[in-house]
DNA sequence: TGTACATCAGTGAACGCGCGTTCACTGATGTAC
DNA sequence: TGTACATCAGTGAACGCGCGTTCACTGATGTAC
């Protein structure tokens, strides 16, 4: 079965050199050539593995899911959002699962500005998001607090402020260390949904 | 001076023609031949006014920060953010500024994804912005309140909040009215930075 | 005011570059007997 | 185990599409006398 094995090996090297060009000069600035030289490979190489580059994204994404999956099963964590704790334990496990697929995840935002089908994914994979943590801001009101708006306005205040600092972060618009940072941005988040000093 | 007239109409034309399909296909997947056959001109027109697409994009540009400095002088605002209605008046003027803008204001964020030079524009645009407000937060402190980072960290946290939560609400991401988008965008800001309740 | 020429905005067919995609070919691995 | 053929991953030159850009041409406006 050796010719399998390299098969994989070159999907695999396509894969790698994809999420490296992907994460430096962008997805839309990146050639399929420049995939396929990065990966020492020729050309022609790349259509035997993929039909296109949205199908190797594609393909990018659903490792992202599956890596996705793992990373909530083995959470256990507390969903009440008024307990400043819970918040700032979501707020790192978001900042992780960034740090470990910031290629793919800008990726995919690039790709959504062209291309239809993946606006349409990436707005279903922040719904799936926000499905998941619909509950713990109900413990806001259930605790006696006042959410910022409604439940679902209150989950895209948070995604936004959250999306987009950690973006802003990684590209160094701010001058804190990353515990500072997750700090500011846990004080942040709490202090918005709950109305709670923290 | 007929001459002169028909070709900044033309010129005019090609501007309208471009925003318009900035704002619904996008900058990136708006190609020159789009300009010119919504503007109703010949492909070579274009030429006549505009080096490349890049050019006319400055030139839109050019036109908005003549737009947000006549916006600055008339507002007479209070800086202290530790008062929620100063809060308010801000994310309510940057909100009209957005809805005025946002064809060429998404134009900028796509093209600087894949050009260098829009990718400094924009990032010294949102430099400038916060220079205008870094003042603002500081009466936050100056009031007895705390800050969730660092004043420049604050700030970033405010923009993104803000940035990122008007984009979604303009796609359709939320269930809210505007009056009451407005009203749980400022709660949260002013929540956020203060750590007051609103 | 009229005439002859110059200049300019606009036209659209044609050109050419960049890049995605194809395909005949090679050499290595697998299969049949 | 050896031989002959089949299959497959990979190669890279060549092809062709899409689109940016050019340019010779037209008709209208401006200028000189």
């Amino acid at each position: 079965m050796k010719r399998k094995e390299k098969a994989a090996e070159t999907e695999a090297a396509l894969k790698a050199a994809a999420q490296r060009l992907f994460a430096t000069r962008g997805y839309l600035n990146t050639k399929i050539t420049d995939i396929t030289a990065e990966a020492g490979r020729a050309a022609g190489s790349f259509y035997n593995h993929f039909a296109s580059k949205e199908e190797l994204l594609e393909s990018l994404m659903a490792d992202l899911e599956k890596a996705g999956d793992e990373g909530a099963v083995q959470s256990g964590h507390s969903p009440d959002f008024s307990d400043p704790a819970a918040v700032r334990f979501h707020v790192v496990a978001y900042w992780n699962f960034y740090r470990e697929h910031t290629a793919t995840l800008r990726a995919l935002r690039q790709a959504a500005l062209v291309n239809e089908d993946f606006a349409r994914k990436l707005s279903e994979f922040t719904r799936a998001q926000n499905e998941e943590i619909t509950d713990h801001v109900d413990y806001v009101t259930r605790a006696g607090l006042t959410l910022p708006g409604s439940p679902l306005a209150s989950l895209t205040l948070m995604n936004a402020a959250v999306d987009d600092f950690l973006q802003k972060w990684h590209d160094g618009a701010t001058d804190l260390s990353e515990e500072d940072a997750i700090d500011a941005l846990t004080r942040f988040v709490y202090r918005g949904l709950t109305g709670r000093d923290y």
